[in-house]
DNA sequence: CCGCATCCGGGGCGATACTG
DNA sequence: CAGTATCGCCCCGGATGCGG
């Protein structure tokens, strides 16, 4: 809200997003894609809903945030980033990457948990071993919620879970599933801990982090 | 100082880092180094020095900072990144990218500046269009302090300006300096708006972003 | 139900003064 | 030089109310 009055685009940058819950704001937009407001109250769990809705007008002011009247059917109103916000993926990533060591402990007693939160990791660890093979969707399930990852082309999507049925399926405790995800675990040994991985096994192993498999293809520069 | 209760790694990096003036803090110990108390506060100016102090010390808890007494010739305390902390590079820098289009109107009236914040720009912006030829420095002037830029065997470096002489000087206000730096002036386009270069000017013309020059050699995957 | 506005207590923040 | 001490103020957190 007050300026730090330096003629520096950190500083400015800081300006915009540096106040309280507006980066974590940025974040469910972001994962969410456009939200209704109780939907992002619901993604940032601890909120003050005045605050929420005052973080909202200053980035709509911002030009990072567009409000938008959904049809009468629906008859909702939708908060979604607009093209300079999305530009946000990038330094929010590289804040989230930089936030993954601090996730080993697992959650602290009373911390809030949301499985589409786990897109991070997933976007930064996970790639398809055989890209050319056919689509695969792995569903990861922890706490209430359930991410869905989608491999197609090569190409990695993530999504909500619990709607369509997917080739495989990991269920257990946040600290297990992101321990796998970012290859810290090997999937034998999550299961040890107490994850459970039902369905298309080789399914989640296209996708899992961790040695290669025999006449997996490795990329050159990676 | 608060934690937002979230598990999530972009929560977790804001639980130590989201603090009025802790990334601004950060930004000078990466950009100068390991530097004493008072320069520290002259490149945050604006900031409370019980703030500082405390800032200070949340960060040496967090591991980011390193804290050293410096031997007795000079016996001053030297605050410097840990290596952890010079990870932080990146998101710093995907932050103050995104913030470099929010300096185009220039300095508000009463902002301050600092010639070393330009930093980010020079690394996003610049690049020797001659990496083979003979090392070339730089000197950008605006406001009290002066940047130092340094190109040697295709590699750019950034550094205190004034003590070496340089073979070409950029002179003039911030805002001027920035566009030229940034691209979005011409260098003869901003010395008729006032800016002044000075010294060997194909120098300058070598490291500045603007139209490919005869011959120059264009990456591919640029 | 959705999208807020209002009210109030506590603490982080800003500015200045002071000290080993 | 490197902080500590103190004191308002305003932001933040939490609860409640309320119009569409």
């Amino acid at each position: 809200v007050r300026s730090y009055g330096q003629y520096c685009s950190l500083a400015r940058a800081l300006d915009l997003l540096g106040d309280r819950w507006t980066l974590l704001l940025v974040r469910e937009l972001l994962l969410r894609g456009p939200s209704r407001y109780t939907d992002l109250r619901d993604g940032l769990p601890g909120v003050a809903t005045n605050l929420l809705a005052e973080r909202l007008r200053s980035l709509e002011a911002a030009g990072i945030v567009a409000r938008e009247d959904a049809p009468p059917p629906v008859a909702a109103t939708l908060f979604r980033l607009t093209p300079r916000g999305r530009e946000l993926e990038e330094p929010v990533q590289a804040l989230a990457r930089w936030g993954v060591p601090l996730m080993v402990d697992g959650p602290a007693p009373g911390d809030a948990f949301r499985a589409h939160w786990m897109t991070f990791p997933v976007e930064q660890f996970l790639h398809d071993r055989l890209p050319d093979g056919p689509p695969v969707r792995l569903e990861c399930r922890a706490g209430e919620e359930a991410l869905l990852i989608e491999s197609e082309g090569g190409e990695l999507h993530t999504g909500p879970g619990g709607a369509a049925p997917a080739d495989a399926v990991l269920a257990g405790p946040p600290q297990l599933i992101l321990g796998t995800l970012s290859g810290r675990l090997q999937l034998a040994d999550a299961e040890v801990h107490g994850l459970i991985c039902s369905g298309d096994r080789a399914a989640a192993l296209r996708l899992l982090p961790g040695p290669p498999a025999d006449g997996e293809h490795v990329r050159d520069g990676d």
